[in-house]
DNA sequence: TCCGTGTATTTGATCGTTCAAACGGATGCT
DNA sequence: AGCATCCGTTTGAACGATCAAATACACGGA
């Protein structure tokens, strides 16, 4: 007999049915306190373990959800993706979830990625990263019916307004305000925005964050505000290329914010020391290089995203400024000691 | 009616039984083609998909494997676990195989988690990666006849011969080589080598490879190789620090190898553009500046991981040598263009 | 005494699949 | 004809859990 022991070999022992000892693990509140504490006391002797599969046959509920491993690995944004992963797989295991991984080309199969997966009953909800403009998953998500949550607003306004949407976001135009204030609060007055060419919809948000402040605090104007602002493809080399054609177009400036790390990171390879430079992320390299960043609370949206797909759907108001279906999460600024530059 | 179809549906419509259903599935040989066609037209008309959870629990097995997500997540190198994560997930799930994730603070918290997932019957086999000296991790799952495989060699010899114990490693010895030669054939002569402390299992290993390739082809003496050998704590700032002693003791060289990007970027940020140097990993921090690195195949790594784990347990041959257990596979050097330093 | 009420536990049925054994029909051999 | 053999397919049972309904028992009021 070297099978696993199941409710019925626990009961045995307890003395009780099968069914009491389901309830003792499910529903302990409708067991007297004496016979669950048999129960209890068989189930750590025989060092039962209910059979997942099993439960989720009868059930009809996985409790395993289901997240696409991003392509964008090289990136040095990379481990966003995978501190996210990290927060939420630890969050989920405390909610007794698991989380399923599973890989796609592009978004045509990611959707069928998922389709496998949900009609399979491996997995019974998803969670979505990198949410673009009028994205096709959640369109379809939404259609045929299937929970998730996005870490990312849904910039399209159509979905915006979707009461099926639920999402996690952080709220990158904070990010940028309290990195320029910082800024300006030392003392330096031209702050040069460095992000990427519109329209993007976490690029445009964060923008804001750093205009909305230059216009309440710096005292230059909307010309000169402009004159600061790039858009600019992420990487390395196009951050430093950015920022060697401001200063060939003889445009004086202090600071460098920008909407990314790499940004930063290029910037930060070509302007002397004495010009402070602030990066968005948090990444590995920023805290290698001695680099200021924003930080993304990571461990705040896998829960909120966790809570939000734990919440049943057919919630009561169906009003559409309803915030219980989203999450807006503050960044932090972290301050470094720059070491290269 | 908007359950998803079962066997007995896909059946009904194709005029079989449920068990002819599940053996054009599971055993289509059995099956006359006539009638096969017959059931994969059912299933295509119907959408089907089999139950994943009632088919693993009738089988009594997952087709799922496990793995932690890496804690070191913070580090520069934390992208390697994050690639390998990836193509682990790509090769799974063309074997049919689903891989689900799970964090652990430290091995005996880890030993607990596999304990949890492996009785509850969610995963039948685990891939255990940052191995090292006298692994408790190993050790308890060979005690429990949990099919594993390791990224990473045993570095205990014990471990080394034990027949239960399949792993793939990446050779990082010839990775060294590798990098070594090239400079040394650059014109380089005086190769520093900036590595960690020993004991290192995966240290040592790169160390040597180091070593071999001078002592081969350098002409340098013992005691001239052994002044250029450096061991430091992994990190930016210590790399630094260690090339900066060198240069304060005096010690002349013309390029230098490291074992990790960390080291790497660090010595990097002291030395000119004019000394070479050379990191381990291929990290998205060394493409991001220009970095020439050692790159792991993890590809290769997790296909040979999949392999092994899905030879059957009681293979034949008993020999300890026999190495069907076991997969070496080759790094290769990435030649930049250095960006920075 | 009888019945209603409520609580704690048990029993029968079911989730969707695969295993193991039984079955039916065609074929070949004696 | 009678029988063994093979192939392709079907039937009964099981995997381990939970749901829904049935049961047993104690208590109180008419």
């Amino acid at each position: 007999m070297d099978n696993l022991p199941t409710v019925l070999d626990v009961g045995r022992v307890a003395g009780v049915s099968r069914q009491t000892v389901s309830n003792v693990l499910n529903s302990p509140e409708v067991v007297k306190p004496e016979t669950r504490a048999r129960v209890e006391a068989a189930i750590a002797q025989l060092g039962y373990r209910p059979h997942a599969s099993a439960r989720r046959l009868r059930t009809r509920r996985s409790s395993t959800i289901g997240i696409r491993l991003d392509p964008m690995t090289n990136g040095i944004s990379g481990s966003v993706h995978d501190r996210f992963l990290h927060a939420l797989t630890e969050k989920a295991d405390a909610l007794g979830l698991r989380v399923m991984l599973f890989t796609a080309t592009d978004p045509q199969d990611e959707i069928r990625q998922i389709r496998r997966l949900h009609e399979g009953s491996d997995v019974d909800a998803f969670v979505l990263t990198s949410t673009m403009f009028g994205d096709p998953r959640t369109q379809w998500l939404v259609e045929h019916d299937i929970p998730f949550v996005t870490f990312g607003r849904p910039w399209g306004i159509d979905d915006l307004n979707d009461p099926h949407h639920r999402w996690v976001d952080v709220d990158g135009r904070t990010g940028l305000r309290l990195a320029t204030a910082h800024l300006l609060a030392e003392g330096d007055r031209h702050v040069v925005y460095l992000g990427w060419p519109s329209p993007s919809g976490t690029g445009d948000d964060r923008r804001r964050g750093w205009r909305d402040e230059m216009e309440f605090s710096s005292g230059l104007s909307r010309v000169d505000l402009d004159s600061l602002q790039l858009g600019v493809r992420d990487g390395v080399a196009e951050g430093r290329e950015a920022i060697r054609d401001l200063i060939e177009a003889g445009i004086a400036f202090d600071a460098i914010v920008c909407a990314s790390d790499s940004l930063a990171l290029g910037a930060l390879l070509l302007v002397g020391p004495d010009i402070p430079v602030i990066g968005y992320d948090n990444t590995p390299v920023a805290q290698a290089v001695g680099l200021s960043s924003v930080e993304q609370p990571l461990d705040e949206v896998a829960a909120g995203v966790l809570e939000l797909i734990l919440k049943p759907s057919g919630s009561p108001g169906a009003d559409a400024t309803d915030d219980s279906r989203h999450r807006l999460v503050e960044p932090r600024l972290i301050v470094r000691h720059r070491r290269l530059g």
